[in-house]
DNA sequence: TCCCATCTGAAATCAGTATTCCAGAATTGA
DNA sequence: TCAATTCTGGAATACTGATTTCAGATGGGA
């Protein structure tokens, strides 16, 4: 299969000295016709290059492949991890992209997370990583109007993971409940964005003079929970819509969440097969 | 063969609503995986599509290729004529692959998101956004363990909107009871990733029996829920982690909100208002 | 409800392609 | 110049993969 790091164009050209005439030959024909000419059958591909078809064979053979499928497989992975790149966007839109709608929809979702990411500090990420992955805090998720999904989200993840967790659901009143038996040892989680929500205020203000663990993720302007916050995180939330975008903050979150599945993953395994065979018996 | 100024993707975007149901999903699998999908062989293409080999045939050949192969040049054509230009620098240069976690998990998002409005369907879009602007209909939203986030998130700005919202919430028992109330003016919309959930498609399936438009957000593999859905659209939801990520789909659900949102613009301005002087009483 | 038209996929068939073999050509070194 | 070695491509072979057929499924209309 060859080294996976390397691009095939790169073998050949790195290898190309120690070639046979004909090898050389198919070579510089698949480079100046890269990845293309390798999409052909090998018929084609040989009368490209002006080589026979068994010299295609050895070709493919000595850059390391079993088969010329398998070869014709590689180069269409590696173009496909090529097209990936979002600068294709561009050329895949035929027409006036950036006038549609949906296409500066698109661009400010991407926009927004990339920013979110790009702006993200790596310490602080980590220390909310490590506060959601400590089996001995309890976590607490709550979120606004809108940032509720994302709440109860992370914690349909965190409860696979790890026991302690909890989601403020709707109704106001249980919250109170809650406030309780929230305590130095817990965690409280809130997303919280623009239009702050008071009563999300009033809950986080109270459970943090209680002792608890604040970890808000919030807009770029920051919610006023951040005031009793011990660790904030921020997204880019706007969008060319009449409505804020949780897209960033989704993504941010499931970053928190993977980074928490590593932390706790010698523990989580056995837990993840459990829960699964407990579904199988429902 | 076919009109050779147009691309393929574009021929099978304009021309989708004239397939049959398997000439759909053939198409729709090669538009989520555009081109790669159509330059494996039959088996594997019709395999990825969850069709059989005929009916990917019976595709190329509605497109108006001659045969397989000659569907397949002219992909690598298209192919090559995009290559071309502008890319094969960028794709040269991969520089500072990000080898942190964060990073690479930050690109996978933004490749995500980009990706899946890249190879959205305009039409399809416009056509559910539609729907869902249609007054007369009601709609009726349901998601999977972790979709259903996003189900809630999309009713709650929708019940904002218009009248006739709701989601099908937590316990399958009830669902029961909504499917007795489901008919032909009905709209099931349904978000299904990976590892779909059997009583998922069983609920789609029976509302699609009663008559009601289903349509089905999903990932690029295609929920079974396909078989019997109206519409749809699909979502990248590969991550660098043990989990999959509905961070396009979130994007995708709110582009469609936003669509909504603009053509019911006129009706829904005094209904937000009304709602926000409720919210001020409370 | 039944019938007709349409669609679908399993299996059989067929075509074309990759692969192998080997004889002869080219190259090398003495 | 001559052998030894390496390389090369024509032709036979073995597969794999495209295509066709057809029986059954599905859906829509009377």
């Amino acid at each position: 299969m060859g080294n996976p790091d390397q691009t095939i164009a790169e073998r050949i050209r790195e290898g190309i000295r120690d070639f046979t005439a004909s090898e050389r030959r198919a070579g510089l024909a698949l480079l100046s016709h890269y990845p293309m000419a390798g999409l052909e059958t090998v018929a084609e591909f040989a009368a490209r290059a002006g080589v026979s078809a068994p010299s295609v064979l050895r070709f493919v053979a000595r850059l390391g492949h079993a088969s010329y499928p398998d070869f014709q497989r590689a180069l269409r992975d590696e173009l496909e991890a090529q097209l990936k790149t979002p600068l294709m966007k561009a050329s895949h839109e035929t027409s006036a992209p950036p006038q549609d709608r949906l296409g500066r929809f698109a661009a400010a979702m991407v926009a927004n997370v990339a920013d979110t990411f790009a702006h993200l500090p790596p310490q602080e990420f980590d220390a909310v990583a490590a506060l959601l992955a400590d089996p001995r805090r309890k976590l607490h998720l709550v979120g606004g109007r809108f940032t509720d999904a994302i709440a109860r989200y992370a914690a349909s993840h965190l409860r696979i993971l790890r026991p302690g967790v909890a989601h403020l659901a709707g109704q106001v009143e249980h919250w109170r409940d809650h406030l309780l038996d929230l305590g130095r040892r817990d965690v409280l989680v809130v997303f919280d964005i623009r239009r702050y929500q008071e009563n999300i205020v009033t809950l986080a203000t109270e459970a943090a003079g209680r002792g608890a663990t604040i970890v808000l993720v919030t807009d770029q302007w920051l919610s006023p929970v951040s005031r009793v916050a011990g660790h904030v995180l921020s997204a880019r939330i706007e969008a060319p819509s009449n409505w804020d975008s949780t897209v960033a903050m989704l993504a941010l979150t499931e970053a928190l969440v993977a980074a928490v599945t590593e932390r706790l993953w010698p523990s989580a395994k056995g837990r993840i097969e459990e829960i699964e065979r407990l579904r199988g018996l429902a």
